[in-house]
Formats: structure tokens, C-alpha cells, sequence
RNA sequence: GGCCGAGUGGCGGAACUGGCAGACGCGCACGCCUCAAAAGCGUGUGGCCGUAAGGUCAUGUGGGUUCGAUUCCCUCCUCGGCUACCA
């Protein structure tokens, strides 16, 4: 017999399934497409993380298993190597960030080859590769054309250690995500994407996913809408104002007549809790609030204007998460609850948010904040809440608990004994009726950020022209913007049960994008020039704005001097649409972009030059595109959790950019994801700093990739990942060893039989064993496993796998069809050593790899066993007695002829050891259930 | 603080809709093989009492529902992930 040697045994099937190409399907012409999608890596790293492999293996063992089923499944690989993650391991190791990612591209592809997955590598993407980013400007350019990208001043997160801006998302308790700096505020000029005009349908399609729950739960907490109210309140000067004038002069405050404050002059809060604005004591501004600067810029309150600079300078971690101490200013200015027509006074605090709501929040005794904020200022509160249990509410109405639940209103006027629920209706039509504010619904969701500061990123495809821009001329108002008819782009809204609400138009306002052009179409992709200077400065400007041969341009509208933006978009953008590239990419030998760059002296005119050949045949790509959507949606996208809510969000976003953009007729991306889970060692998370990373090379080059494979399988289940452990590795290479000797002993005795029909070895192939049992076994397993591996449960479809192995092991004769079966039904977990296996068993006595008619019979092109169901029944069933939910004994019965009530309730009454229990009691109940318990209440 | 998970032998984990808790594997012990070891094979393996038959206690804690709870409900504790002053 030979020995198991894994390496061998890869390099020659690895060598097959490709020249076969039974990983590659026509996308154009298959019949039972099945998209099975894993989330590309980013190639930061020293190379691919053992957690990586858990899930890229996982996944194609679901793959493989659909394969088999029937299924052309398709699945490809890549690498999303743009952005600041991969910059910034390139700042740290101190290399040029293209010269890198060519290294981490060899040692990410010869990783990720070596794990026998079933990758279709004619089809692999890059997204730093110019043939792919041109398509990430295009998507930018056709955002911006219809009105969902723009520009707006707005302060960022900057990290003064990466020299970069961040998104929200990208700061972690008020640090940065990579580096761990404490994050600033800066004001810049910035690229965002309208998101938040898709918040409403991002959210109502919610439901119709075939997502993992967790995922949805963390989407819709993400989006973050909010049903409330806003309320006006009319700035007075001072207290006396309002206080200290008859009612008729109140009035005409509060209609803006008196003097000096108008109507102009007020105050919008957001609530969700209009039940306790009768409580409202006082009122709380973000210190960027619009009021705050004009008060500012009218006062001579030194002490504001101190208070409200320090702030803004400070960080999200100064400025405190909740629990620490929150700071604040009087304004000297009241404002006149509209309900009750109490003037209360206005305060500046850090516990204000601007981009939450409307920036600005009354305060009241019934939030938690509030009441903290109030005491420490000793500002007054008054409860307005009760529960109904009286020693409770006298401690909240002597303010010595904080309620923030909903109750009982009490001292609210008019609204006095409605419930919390009832009194936020009726604040809200009071609030409508009376015109001092009205129902407003907000979201969580910002808009997204796409600028980035840096230089590893696709340059954004903008031009801005100066001299068009002090004529207010730009794009949307130029001929070609005409040709496009995007006046009359709009786009559905959609209520939260699909049907139709209205369609937006969308209405370009100029202002802010006077000036600016997107890069013409067919001069795409604006190349990333190969600069040496492309360290980010801190200067708040990308290095490609130290490069007037990269800037410099033309107007494509006036065709006078113009300037490139020299920002890059954010790489989430490049990972939105990924899943679409891979099917609109032509089967060509992509040359490294190193090799398509231009060098950094070249001219513009060069650029645009050089870009001819990259890109390609614009129709085909998107004539390819349009016919191979029946790919989509991704039929299972696997990944990790966390990126359930970024990631995901900005892929849905896109794709229902590009339904609206008229490119696919659905919206969403992914018919199904699934969340994996993650792989820890020793009970902690793998990370450098521990020094418990685990590489795979070592394991795949000592074990082989069967072993590795079929371990991580074996380890935990898939949703919740596992603790690696070598000693556990050892035993499922002690399997499949098992497993290999099993099968050739088999076949040895098989052939010895056949030139020696006296000799019996053992175990043999054979049906000599003739039984109902080995049938039963087989088929029980059959179900069990495809069951598990339908759900992805591939521990226990292991366990299952390792029973059977244990059982056939025992048998004097193993049949040719039980191994065949056992091979099939271990293939998608370990492909290699299936393989060889299954080829010398139909080898045995007669048949080869690959057939007459010259096609390749791989296990893995092998219709996936079935079951009969029939076979499923057990001969005989064991049947448990209790008595009083105990269990007593048990014994056997046939089932087909012994399972009636009667029949097994007068068996169990016979056991001697039941007869102990049951002897002179009265049975006041029987439980049976059929073919498992019966059980004796006395 | 909020949301989502998870707590089961010495360890990783099974138990799918409430029905024999501990499948499968690791580890350990003993045995076979061997001059010996490794590998391999076999047997056993939750705690306690008992020679045994058997009994009894056991799924983080405390309660509840049920003939019966690892599973469902409530309380609390611990750990992990995500998120975070969202008015």
C-alpha cells in the first residue's frame, strides 16, 4: 500500500482540475448558477490569517457541496488591496505601497491557491489594478451626475498620527481604527455620497433578507430611525421678558412681534419623547450650532466663546462617551416652551450633538443625562411622569429617581393623565396645529464620507475649473449634462410595504458644484501616478497634490487651465461593487499595474494617453455585465460579522444606485448572507500582540490541506468559530490516514480475492454481509450529512462522517458502493485525498480518470449521493421508561410491529425494575411518545 | 449604557421542533504488538456511594412552567462580539 503523502497527492489533482477547468464555468451559458460568494481579503497583513482559512475553506466545502447537487456554482477570489489599510502596512514595513501590494499579491495568491478551494482564477480582481478602479470612477462619476455625490465643508476626524481623515466608522472610542491615535476635528472640504436619501428604502428592505439575524438587527440599529418631534422655541432675551408681562404681551412674543426677537429667532429641538416637554426646564445646544455662532458673533461673552473653542478643538474622547462628566455654558439667553409658555434658560453643552437630530435638545427630569447635567449646574428640574406604584413616584417626584420609562403624565396642563404614548400623539398634533414644530423623523445614517487624503486609493474623477466657476457654470448646467437627460433622472420611494410613494426628482443646485466637471468617460481611469513622494504630510491635502503633472488638466467645458482633485475615495467604495466585477471581467492576463503606470514626470497629456489601453472595450465590459446578471443577487455570501454594518450597507447602497442608474433591475446585492464565526487560539482572540497568530503555511506544508481543511471543520461550529489546537489537527490527520487505509485495503483484498476466490481477506469489497443494517447505516448518513452540510454544519457533518468510518472499519466486508459514498460525501471537506481515493476505487477492477469520450471523472463533478427514504426506519427502536419523568429502563421493540400505546405501556408494565417503582401506586397519567418515551406519572 | 451571542466532563464541542445529557474528537488510563520505543490497533473514561447489580447528584446562579427542561419564561452572575452622550 502506498503511504498517504498530502503534498503528492495535491500538486498532481491541483494540476488536473485545472487543465480540466472544472472550477471555471461559462458564465454565459450555464443553466444553475450559483453564486458563492466569500469576501475578498485585504493582502495588509504578512499574509493570509489561519481565520481567513477557516472561512475560505467553510465556504468552499458549501460550494463543492452545491456542485455536487447540481448547481454551476462560481466562485471567485480577490483582493481588495487598495486603501489605507494596505498604506499603512506599507508606511510600516517602510515600502513603496505598489511594491507591495506585489508582494503581498505573490504571497496572498500562492496562500490562497494552496488551500484547495474551488476558485475560478481566470476571473481573480484586484482593486488597485487600473482595469478595476476605472469602473470605481465610473460608478463615482455616475453618482455624481446624478446628484448623489457632492461636496460639502464639514468637520472630520483627523489623525494626526496616519495624516488622514476619517469616516465615524473609522474611529474607535474616539480613535483611530489602524493606529490607535486620538482622532481630532478638522473643517475640510469633502467628497460625500446621499446615502441618507436611501435610508428609508436601506431600511424596508430589511425584512425580505435571508440575512443572519444579528446582521439585520446591527443594519437597522445602524440606520437609526427615529420617530419624534421637533419643537420651536422663540429665543428671548432675558427671563423678565416673558415672566414679567401680562399674557397679552406674552403673546405677541411668541408670535415674534415683540421686541427684539422675532419668529426668526428660535431654537428647533429634536425629541423622541414629546410625552416630557411639559417638564422641559432648560435647553441644551451642540456647541457648533448655528444659533451659537450668530450669538457669538453679537456677543461679548468671553466666556462662551472660550468654552465653545475648547470644545470644538477637543476630541470624541475628551469630550467624554456617556458616564463622564459633562461640561457647559450659559448663554444668557431664554427660550419659551411653546406648550406652557415657561421661559427656561439656554445652555451650550459637549453632550449635544450637531449631527444628531437638529443639534439642539431640551432637558427635563425624565433622561438620565438631563437630570446629571442639571444637577451639576443646579439647574431645576420637575418631574412629569408617574408610574402608578406610589412610594415610587414619590422619590421621582422628589427627584430622587430618574424615570426614563413611559407612565402617567402629571402636572402637563392639558395633557395631565394621558400616557406616555397617548401624550406624544397629542403633543405632536398640538405641535402641528399650533405650527411650533411638527412630527420629523431622523436616522442615525450619515451621509458617507468618500474623500480621502491619501495616496493608495482611486483619484477621484473630478475636475474643477476656476474660471467656469466664477461664471457659476458647472457640469449640470453644461451640454453634456443636457445629452444625459439627467433632469429627468428620478427614482422610486418606496413605504415600508413596497408600494410606490413618489418619485424624487432629483433638483441640482449648483452652488456647491459650480466649478466642477467629471473626468470625461472615455478618459478613464484617471491613473494613480507612481510618485515617490507618497507619504500622507499632514497638510490635510493628499501627496498627489504636490504633483502639478498629475493635477494640472484642462476644463473639459471651457478647455481652459483647470485642476484634477487630488484626493482618493475611500476603500469601502472599492469593496461595494467588487461582486459585480467578477462577472463583467473578460478572461485576459491582467499586466500589473506597475507595468501600466505612468512615471511621475510624465505629462497629463501622457496620462490620458497611456489610459487608451487600459481601457479595454467599454461596451463588452458592460454588454458582458447586463447578459451575466442572472449571477445576481450573490445566491450565499459568507464573511465575518463585522462587517455587517458598513460593508454591507455601502454594497446594498450601490446596488440600488445602479437598479436606479437603469444597469440591473433588482436592489440587493446578496439573496443570502451568512456570518461566520472566528477562530481564537488559547481562548483569545489571535493578534501580533499576543504572538498567537497562527499561520497557515506551516500546517499546510506539515499536513497537508485535507487535514487543515477538514480540522477547521471539525473544530466548532461555523457561525461561532473555534479554539485552534495542534493536538486536535493530529487527530484528524490520524482520521483521514484512517481513512486512506480503510480504502486501499479494501481494494488490495478486493484484487487478491479476484486471483484467489478462496482467499478471504478482511474487510473486502463485497455484498456478502447482506444485511438491512449497513443499508440503514449508509443511508442515515447520507441524510445526516447533506442535512448539515444544507445548513452549514460542517462539525457535525464530520462527527457523522466519523461515525460511519468507525462502523465500516468493524465490518468484515465494506461494499464498493459505501465507499464510493463515503468518498462523495467527504469530498467538499477534504478535496485532495477524495480524489485519489475515488480513483482508485472505480479504477478498481476497471476504469480511469478520465473516460473514453475524454471527460474527467472527478469525484467532485460526482452527482451528490441520495437517500431512500424508506431506509431511513430503524429496525428496531429503543424505547425509554419512566416513571415520573425518571428513567427506569428501556428496551427494544421491532418498529414496525411494537409500537402501539397498548402493546408498549403492557411491555413496560412487565419490567421487574418499572414494577418496583409502579407496585401499589395508583398510574395517574400515561405519556407516550411514539417509538421513544413512555412514561408513568404515579 | 445599548444591542447581539455564549456559559454543558480534564479540553474542543454534540443533543435540529421540550423526550435516554455528554455524539464525535482531543487528552488520560489499561491492554495488544515490540528486545524496547514510536506508530498502529483494542478496551475504558462526568462526580459521589457501592465488589457488583444498582442508586444518587450533575448542563453558570436562583426561581417558574411541564409528566418531563441543556432546550421555554423570569432574576442575577461571568465571558465574548458589535456599538456608543442618538435627545
Amino acid at each position: 500500500m502506498k503511504d498517504y503523502k498530502p503534498l503528492e497527492i495535491e500538486v498532481k489533482w491541483k494540476k488536473m482540475w485545472d487543465e480540466k477547468k472544472i472550477y471555471s464555468p461559462d458564465l454565459d451559458s450555464v443553466k444553475r448558477p450559483f453564486y458563492n460568494l466569500m469576501m475578498f481579503p485585504y493582502p495588509s497583513a504578512e499574509g493570509l490569517h489561519v481565520g481567513s482559512v477557516f472561512t475560505f475553506t467553510g465556504v468552499d466545502t458549501y460550494g463543492r457541496f452545491k456542485r455536487m447537487q447540481g448547481f454551476d456554482v462560481f466562485e471567485p477570489m480577490g483582493l481588495d488591496g487598495f486603501g489605507i489599510h494596505s498604506e499603512n502596512y506599507a508606511l510600516k514595513v517602510g515600502r513603496h505601497p505598489k511594491e507591495q501590494a506585489k508582494r503581498s499579491e505573490e504571497n496572498f495568491y500562492r496562500q490562497l491557491s494552496s488551500i484547495g478551494n474551488g476558485f475560478d482564477w481566470s476571473r481573480k480582481l484586484e482593486t488597485y489594478d487600473p482595469n478595476y478602479y476605472k469602473w470605481t470612477q465610473w460608478i463615482f462619476i455616475q453618482l455624481f451626475k446624478r446628484g448623489l455625490a457632492y461636496r460639502k465643508k464639514a468637520p472630520v476626524n483627523f489623525c494626526p498620527s496616519c495624516k488622514t481623515v476619517l469616516s465615524d466608522e473609522q474611529v474607535i472610542d474616539g480613535k483611530c481604527e489602524r493606529c490607535g491615535s486620538v482622532v481630532e476635528k478638522r473643517e475640510l472640504e469633502q467628497w460625500f455620497f446621499k446615502i441618507t436619501d436611501y435610508a428609508e428604502r436601506l431600511l424596508n428592505n430589511i425584512p425580505k433578507l435571508n440575512w443572519t439575524e444579528k446582521v439585520k438587527i446591527a443594519q437597522r440599529d445602524w440606520i437609526g430611525k427615529r420617530e419624534g418631534t421637533t419643537i420651536r422655541f422663540v429665543i428671548a432675551r432675558t427671563q423678565n421678558e416673558v415672566k414679567g408681562t401680562k399674557k397679552s404681551q406674552k403673546d405677541q412674543i411668541i408670535m415674534g412681534s415683540a421686541n427684539p426677537r422675532n419668529d426668526s429667532q428660535y431654537i428647533e429641538v429634536f425629541t423622541t419623547r414629546g410625552d416630557t416637554l411639559y417638564g422641559a426646564t432648560f435647553i441644551v445646544l451642540a456647541p457648533e450650532h448655528p444659533v451659537v455662532a450668530s450669538l457669538l458673533r453679537n456677543s461679548e461673552l468671553e466666556k462662551i466663546r472660550k468654552y465653545v473653542e475648547e470644545v470644538k478643538k477637543k476630541t470624541e474622547i475628551e469630550r467624554g462617551a456617556q458616564g463622564k462628566e459633562k461640561t457647559g455654558v450659559f448663554t444668557g439667553l431664554y427660550a419659551i416652551n411653546p406648550i406652557n409658555n415657561e421661559s427656561i434658560p439656554v445652555w451650550i453643552a459637549d453632550y449635544a450633538l450637531m449631527g444628531y437630530g437638529t443639534g439642539a435638545l431640551f432637558g427635563d427630569a425624565h433622561d438620565e443625562r438631563d437630570v446629571a447635567f442639571a444637577k451639576k449646574y443646579g439647574i431645576p428640574l420637575k418631574a412629569t411622569l408617574i408610574t402608578g406604584d406610589k412610594e415610587r413616584d414619590e422619590r421621582i417626584l422628589k427627584l430622587e429617581e430618574c424615570f426614563t420609562g413611559d407612565g402617567t403624565l402629571v402636572d402637563s396642563g392639558e395633557f395631565s393623565r394621558l400616557s406616555s404614548q397617548q401624550a406624544r400623539e397629542r403633543v405632536a398634533e398640538w405641535l402641528e396645529k399650533n405650527k411650533k414644530g411638527g412630527r420629523k423623523v431622523t436616522y442615525h445614517l450619515r451621509d458617507w464620507l468618500i474623500s480621502r487624503q491619501r495616496y493608495w486609493g482611486p483619484p477621484i474623477p473630478m475636475i474643477y475649473c476656476q474660471s467656469c466657476a466664477g461664471k457659476g457654470r458647472s457640469w449640470f448646467n453644461s451640454i453634456d449634462s443636457k445629452e444625459e437627460n439627467v433632469s429627468s433622472i428620478k427614482y422610486k420611494v418606496s413605504s415600508k410595504d413596497g408600494k410606490f410613494l413618489n418619485t424624487k426628482y432629483v433638483i441640482h443646485t449648483t452652488d456647491d458644484m459650480v466649478g466642477w466637471y467629471p473626468i470625461p468617460e472615455e478618459d478613464l481611469p484617471v491613473i494613480l501616478p507612481d510618485v515617490q513622494d507618497w507619504r500622507p504630510e499632514g497638510t490635510g491635502v493628499s501627496p498627489l497634490a504636490n504633483h502639478p503633472e498629475f493635477y494640472k488638466t484642462t476644463c473639459p467645458s471651457c478647455g481652459g487651465k483647470a485642476r484634477r482633485e487630488t484626493d482618493v475615495s475611500d476603500t469601502f467604495l472599492d469593496s461595494a461593487w467588487y461582486f459585480f466585477r467578477y462577472l463583467a471581467t473578460e478572461i485576459h492576463d491582467v499586466p500589473f499595474p506597475s507595468e501600466g503606470f505612468i512615471n511621475s514626470k510624465s505629462t497629463n497629456q501622457q496620462i490620458n494617453k497611456s489610459t487608451n489601453l487600459m481601457i479595454g472595450n467599454w461596451k463588452l465590459e458592460i454588454g458582458n455585465f447586463a447578459k451575466r446578471v442572472k449571477w445576481l443577487p450573490v445566491t450565499m455570501y459568507i464573511g465575518g460579522a463585522e462587517h455587517s454594518v458598513l460593508h454591507l450597507l455601502y454594497s446594498r447602497f450601490i446596488t440600488m444606485a445602479f437598479k436606479d442608474l437603469g444597469l440591473i433591475d433588482f436592489e440587493e446585492p446578496f439573496a443570502r448572507f451568512y456570518a461566520h464565526g472566528l477562530i481564537i487560539k488559547d481562548r483569545a482572540k489571535m493578534s501580533k500582540s499576543k504572538g498567537n497568530v497562527i499561520n497557515p503555511d506551516e500546517y499546510l506544508a506539515k499536513y497537508g490541506a485535507d487535514v487543515l481543511r477538514a480540522y477547521l471543520r471539525f473544530v466548532g461550529p461555523f457561525d461561532m468559530g473555534g479554539d485552534f489546537r495542534d493536538s486536535g489537527i493530529e487527530g484528524m490527520q490520524r482520521f483521514l490516514k484512517r481513512v486512506w487505509r480503510l480504502v486501499n485495503d479494501v481494494i488490495a483484498s478486493e484484487a487478491k480475492q479476484s486471483s484467489d476466490p478462496k482467499e478471504i481477506a478482511s474487510p473486502s469489497f463485497g455484498e456478502a454481509r447482506n444485511d438491512n443494517e449497513g443499508k440503514r447505516v449508509m443511508n442515515r448518513i447520507i441524510k445526516g450529512v447533506t442535512d448539515d452540510l444544507e445548513a452549514l454544519r460542517f462539525n457535525t457533518a464530520m462527527a457523522k462522517l466519523m461515525t460511519w468510518y468507525n462502523y465500516l472499519s468493524q465490518q468484515k466486508n465494506v461494499s464498493k458502493k459505501e465507499l464510493e459514498t463515503f468518498l462523495k460525501l467527504l469530498a467538499p471537506i477534504a478535496p485532495f485525498i477524495t480524489e485519489e481515493l475515488y480513483q482508485n476505487v472505480i479504477a478498481s477492477p476497471e476504469g480511469a480518470a478520465i473516460s473514453d469520450d475524454g471527460s474527467f471523472r472527478s469525484v467532485h463533478l460526482q452527482p451528490w449521493p441520495s437517500y431512500e427514504p424508506k431506509m431511513l426506519e430503524e429496525g428496531e427502536v429503543t424505547i425509554v421508561v419512566q416513571v415520573n419523568g425518571k428513567v427506569r429502563d428501556s428496551f427494544t421493540v421491532h418498529s414496525l410491529q411494537f409500537t402501539e400505546q397498548s402493546k408498549v405501556e403492557k411491555k413496560a408494565k412487565e419490567s421487574s425494575k418499572i414494577k418496583k417503582y409502579i407496585e401499589g401506586k395508583k398510574i395517574k397519567k400515561v405519556i407516550y411518545v411514539e417509538g421513544k418515551i413512555i412514561n408513568f406519572v404515579v
